[in-house]
DNA sequence: AAACTGACTAATA
DNA sequence: CTATTAGCCAGTT
């Protein structure tokens, strides 16, 4: 049999992109997912960020946390069960960044977004 | 292969 | 502010 040669992943490089730019997000910042889509070279594939994302393998060293929607917000996950746990980690790790979120939890992109 | 789904975004009303 | 529509594209069923 051929060496997993399907790799179906057929966009593990584009995921590997991704991810690659998501670490270069600085301490205390934050990115959209239109903008790591847009850096990494795949303008349009902001879904696609959040697949990688949500797919994403434990134990990466992925500030995953630093990734957030156009809106400065957390995104919520389908599933609210784990949802509001997984959110308010994420919201904390960011303030312990210095990220300061304002009372609607929300995330001054003017401040905070990445450059 | 068609239909559904989704950690998205932007424009409009 | 919320609701709706449309664009977007890959993974799943």
């Amino acid at each position: 049999m051929p060496p997993c040669s399907s790799a179906s992943r057929s966009s593990a490089s584009d995921v590997r992109r991704i991810l690659a730019t998501i670490e270069r997000i600085p301490e205390g910042r934050v990115a959209t997912y239109g903008q790591i889509a847009l850096l990494a070279g795949l303008r349009g594939h902001a879904r696609q960020v959040g697949y990688a994302l949500r797919n994403l393998p434990e134990g990466s060293r992925v500030p995953w946390q630093r990734v957030i929607n156009a809106k400065g917000e957390v995104s919520g996950r389908g599933e609210a069960n784990l949802s509001g746990y997984w959110e308010g980690f994420q919201r904390h790790l960011l303030e312990e960044e210095g990220v300061v979120f304002d009372a609607r939890g929300r995330v001054d992109l003017d401040r905070f977004g990445w450059d």
